[in-house]
DNA sequence: TAGCAATTATTAGTGTGACAACTAAAATAG
DNA sequence: CTATTTTAGTTGTCACACTAATAATTGCTA
């Protein structure tokens, strides 16, 4: 592979993660979600899997333990979900959605879709296909220590 | 297209982007290059066409101006750039490598060409060519307002 | 030419991401 | 059963992203 070529894969990759992020959030203010694109990815895996600790909950949305306890943080703020502790390990906090939060994804989950949508104009299903494979190759390249 | 299959290309993209990012900074704090993954960014494209304004060069490196106007602050005070007037428009100010600047992109460019080429292992041209084309496509299609 | 609109850059505020250091609790070794 | 190690979660710090608001300057227009 000539190197000049593939080192520029990472200004489209984080440009376009950047725009993906930003245009969901727009839609979002617009129509008055009041909750931000990475509290809502958490609120979706929650609804799936209900209560779960930090940690499974962390590693499933692939975010950080810090960073994770400031969404929550915030999340908690909203009343739109609660932590409890662990019946068996006074270490561990679980979380889950409560009734608000369960119904604001109800709620969400078909308009986030039409959003979500819009990106893959002019794309083909094997393009999805294509994608992902890519994206989760890259992943799993680079999911080692240097 | 099924929507519920296409809606989790947003986390795959944004995960993918955070984990490049993550390991090329990793490996930079490795090999003591005392510089962030964006701040390289803004000198590598300097280094091709300098002096810009903060607007052009905001631009041509997808970040916003008040971003760009922080990150600019963190290399002058390392000495690596300066910000000079432009001589018809008291408005803008210019940016321009320093020495210093000039003699970092020189020193860091081959070993940050090796890092970034650790992405694509197990990956062919062909994948190249799929996934800028994808990525330039989803930028475009979310390129205007909602 | 005086007043208003558009442009360039900065500042403030909030949210997120990565890393390091810390506390508390559990697991394990001796 | 005590001492050490490991694990779960939080807090602190710095960097970056996005929006809104602001200051300074320029350009346009009446």
């Amino acid at each position: 592979m000539l190197k000049e070529k593939y080192t520029q894969y990472s200004f489209l990759l984080d440009r376009t993660a950047r725009r993906v992020k930003q245009y969901a959030q727009a839609a979002f203010a617009q129509k008055d979600f009041d909750i931000t694109i990475d509290q809502w990815a958490i609120l979706k895996v929650l609804y799936n899997d209900d209560p779960m600790t930090h940690k499974d909950l962390a590693e499933k949305c692939g975010k950080d333990q810090p960073t994770l306890t400031r969404i929550i943080d915030l999340l908690i703020k909203k009343e739109l979900v609660q932590r409890v502790e662990h019946p068996d390990d006074r270490r561990c906090l679980q979380i889950m959605l409560s009734g608000n939060g369960k119904q604001k994804v109800e709620e969400l989950t078909p308009a986030v879709a039409e959003i979500r949508m819009k990106a893959w104009s002019n794309l083909s299903e094997e393009d999805f296909a294509h994608f992902t494979r890519i994206l989760n190759t890259i992943y799993n390249n680079l999911n080692q220590p240097i």
